[in-house]
DNA sequence: GAGCACTGC
């Protein structure tokens, strides 16, 4: 042992690695030479125990192992690939390996440089960056940092900034050649979410303008090689991971009925094999409802000849206090020495990536998932029920080996495993519409998005879809250069839609609504569970999210998931619904959306007051903080924040008009047929029953385009045919229009107004 | 009269 200590300890030495003369200091008990590596250099203190007992720990960590491979193959290349699996220590020791190398190698000790590492997520953001600040034994937000939205914790001092990757993406739209930073890594690259997906692009181009940034782009697995050749043959590592061998088991048939089967697998486990709980996925909420019902009822069948079991759903709109659950110990057996109990969690997809449950030791997998697909042709998405990748399916099975050995049973043949699987899943940018995409892209400065290095381009429809509705917007002129309008619109945090109705919002005065409806409209009102108990060695982020996130890949609108602030409870559904038909708007759902805001607002944001009202104070919370965040980017644009007069006739009617300024693509008309075709596309649509409307009004902007059991339109709000022209008379050109009863409607509404002008003009004479 | 996999700025 000592002599392995002392070969490590010559092999980091070069790294002027503090730890290392710590060691030495243990081990031999010589002081002489150490006295200055007990401060610990990041900010001049002595190092605590504490350090010292982590450091232990640290090393026995894959990574290790390879430090000094990793460093100098960074040393020796400006992009360098990094494969590891879960366990392997990655995100939190390379980061730290990279500045103790940046530090080392500067002379100029101010320490202007600055390393970054990005995340998919916040909430790993956030906890990772937490770990590695008391790893390193400094203060969070000091040299150490991280920065999400609506947070920054990073100070001049920070060397190391744990941020989103989206976040990345902002930096770099206010400093394009990413000046700050000395090196950047991209970790969690496998996932390819949009951002990262655009970062990969753009790094590309930065560090050619840039010979001194480097770049390290860590992943897990599989893609590993596609990174490579996109990084012109960058070198590769592979690190190890940790984790107990998981045994899959395969069924002999196709299944007919993946639920039904699913519940016959959990009851068998129960029944035979030894204790450890159970991981089962699903593909959603109703799903999963009914599964823990079937499953609760078929074991408790069984009487006292099994276990006792808990069964616990896990799905992402389920309240935080409903999730906590999943961590909650196996129940006791019935009887001392009798049949031991066991936990039973049914997830959604968020047990792949998001969350990991320990205790784990049976997984089945039923090799479904619901998927968001977009399709630019009728520029309308929508989830699909499809079949995993071979990427998610592993990182299921991964699932049952965090603790001991485990088992999966996919419920699936192998020879459709190997035949029909792809291997992974479409990257996010191949199954969203790029609307918001293309803007940020052109404010980078990237005009030819065409010759774009997309490591998957997009199909070149979605590309023209996307500058088509920027062009309508006013975001690019016809040369699909960006326009003062456009520039403004980047900078909002919101899709083009939604930041031209704001920005136009001051001239139909009432930008203070609008601004409270974007508001009610967007940002993150989801539930999770924060953790800030984390496991001392290992820091578990998402490992492969075949079936990942699709970002902003809403139809039309392109990316406003509503956040649903009503709350209606199973048991209470009558009253939730009352509740809501107070705040009723009778011209529709944007507007309700604007009482529920004001009334929270009146109400000094008081969370009984919510409760009463059965508005879920954690969606409230959240727009207030968009809200906040809005306010300030108007104010930087000089914006101006106005209403018209509460009791002025036109106080909603302003506010409807500068909705349509924004929306007027998606409008839909009704037909004498009685139901509703979206204008120019001419789909058949439906008013979501969870609509306010008392009526069906001529004309409805919609806020999204859902596809389920219908094709429903959901969050409407009535506007006149007459704004239409009014204020849209670009998309509403006739020259350029399907032949339709919209169309013809339309045409009447341009004579009328030609005739209203030659009247005022005789009037006048 | 219906339902929401998961993220991000």
């Amino acid at each position: 042992m000592g002599t392995e200590r002392k070969r490590k300890i010559s092999l980091f030495d070069v790294m002027d690695d503090p730890s290392a003369a710590a060691k030495n200091t243990k081990i031999s008990g010589l002081a002489d030479g150490g006295i200055n590596s007990l401060i610990n250099k990041w900010n001049g203190k002595p190092y605590s125990q504490r350090y010292y007992d982590i450091l232990e720990k640290r090393r026995t960590l894959p990574v290790w192992l390879q430090k000094e491979e990793f460093l100098k193959t960074l040393n020796s290349n400006q992009t360098l690939i990094l494969v590891g699996e879960t366990g392997s220590g990655k995100t939190t020791q390379i980061p730290q390996f990279v500045i103790d190398a940046v530090d080392s190698e500067t002379s100029d000790k101010r320490r202007k440089w600055l390393v970054g590492c990005t995340q998919p997520r916040r909430v790993a953001a956030m906890s990772v960056s937490r770990r590695v600040a008391e790893e390193m034994d400094v203060t969070i937000g000091e040299e150490v940092g991280y920065s999400i939205r609506f947070e920054d914790c990073s100070s001049p001092r920070t060397v190391l900034k744990y941020l989103t990757d989206g976040m990345l993406l902002r930096e770099a739209m206010a400093d394009p050649l990413l000046e700050r930073y000395k090196v950047i890594i991209l970790d969690e690259a496998h996932e390819r979410t949009l951002a990262t997906d655009v970062l990969f692009g753009l790094l590309k181009e930065v560090l050619k303008n840039r010979p001194d940034l480097k770049l390290v782009v860590m992943s897990a697995t599989l893609e590993a090689e596609k990174f490579q050749d996109y990084f012109s043959g960058a070198p590769l590592m592979k690190v190890p991971g940790r984790l107990h061998p998981v045994e899959i088991f395969y069924t002999q048939e196709p299944e007919r009925d993946y639920l039904e089967a699913a519940i016959r697998t959990v009851v068998q486990i129960h029944m035979c094999e030894p204790p450890g709980d159970i991981l089962v996925f699903l593909t959603g909420e109703e799903e999963i409802e009914d599964a823990c019902r079937k499953i609760n009822k078929e074991v408790g069948n069984l009487g006292d000849q099994v276990g006792p079991i808990k069964v616990v759903p896990l799905y992402s709109t389920l309240p935080p206090a409903m999730q906590q659950k999943i961590f909650d110990p196996a129940p006791e057996p019935v009887t001392e020495g009798g049949p031991p109990g066991r936990k039973i969690v049914v997830s959604t997809n968020i047990a792949e990536t998001s969350l990991t449950i320990d205790g784990i030791v049976y997984v089945i997998d039923p090799g479904f998932a619901k998927q968001k697909v977009y399709n630019p042709r009728i520029r309308v998405e929508s989830l699909l029920v499809s079949p995993i990748s071979k990427a998610s399916a592993h990182q299921r099975s991964g699932r049952a080996g965090r603790t001991r050995p485990g088992k999966c049973f996919r419920l699936y043949t192998e020879k459709s495993f190997n035949n029909d699987l792809q291997p992974q899943t479409y990257p996010e940018i191949l199954r969203s519409n790029l609307a918001n995409t293309v803007l940020t892209l052109k404010k980078l400065g990237i005009d030819d998005l065409v010759h774009f290095d997309f490591m998957d381009p997009p199909a070149p429809e979605t590309l023209m879809r996307a500058l088509e509705v920027l062009n309508y917007l006013g975001a690019l002129d016809d040369e699909g250069n960006l326009t003062k309008t456009g520039e403004i619109m980047s900078e909002f945090p919101l899709d083009p839609q939604m930041a031209k109705m704001l920005i136009v919002s001051p001239e139909f005065n009432c930008s203070n609504e609008i601004l409270s409806v974007s508001a009610m409209l967007s940002g993150p009102p989801f539930t999770f569970i924060f953790l800030f108990l984390l496991p001392l060695v290992s820091i578990r982020v998402r490992l492969s999210s075949a079936v990942s996130s699709v970002g902003s890949a809403y139809p039309w609108l392109g990316g406003v998931l509503i956040p649903n602030c009503f709350i209606r409870p199973r048991e209470a559904q009558k009253a939730a619904d009352e509740a809501k038909a107070r705040f009723g708007h009778i011209d529709g759902d944007h507007l309700t959306l604007l009482n529920v805001y004001h009334a929270f607002k009146q109400h000094n944001e008081d969370p009984n007051w919510c409760y009463e009202n059965f508005i879920n104070n954690r969606a409230m919370k959240s727009a207030d903080n968009v809200r906040q965040q809005l306010v300030r980017i108007m104010s930087r644009f000089n914006l101006k924040m106005c209403s018209t007069d509460f009791n002025s006739r036109d106080y909603y009617i302003n506010i409807r008009k500068a909705m349509l300024a924004g929306y007027f693509m998606q409008v839909a008309h009704l037909e004498r047929t009685g139901h509703y075709l979206t204008v120019k596309d001419n789909q058949v649509v439906h008013l979501h029953p969870s609509n306010c409307l008392d009526h069906k009004p001529e004309w409805v902007i919609y806020n999204e385009y859902v596809l389920t059991s219908r094709n429903f339109i959901r969050t409407v709000t009535d506007i006149r045919g007459e704004w239409l022209v009014d204020v849209a008379s670009h998309y509403y050109d006739l020259s350029n229009f399907p032949n339709c009863e919209a169309k013809r409607v339309i045409e009447k509404l341009y004579k009328k107004r030609e005739r209203e002008k030659e009247e005022s003009k005789k009037n006048r004479k």
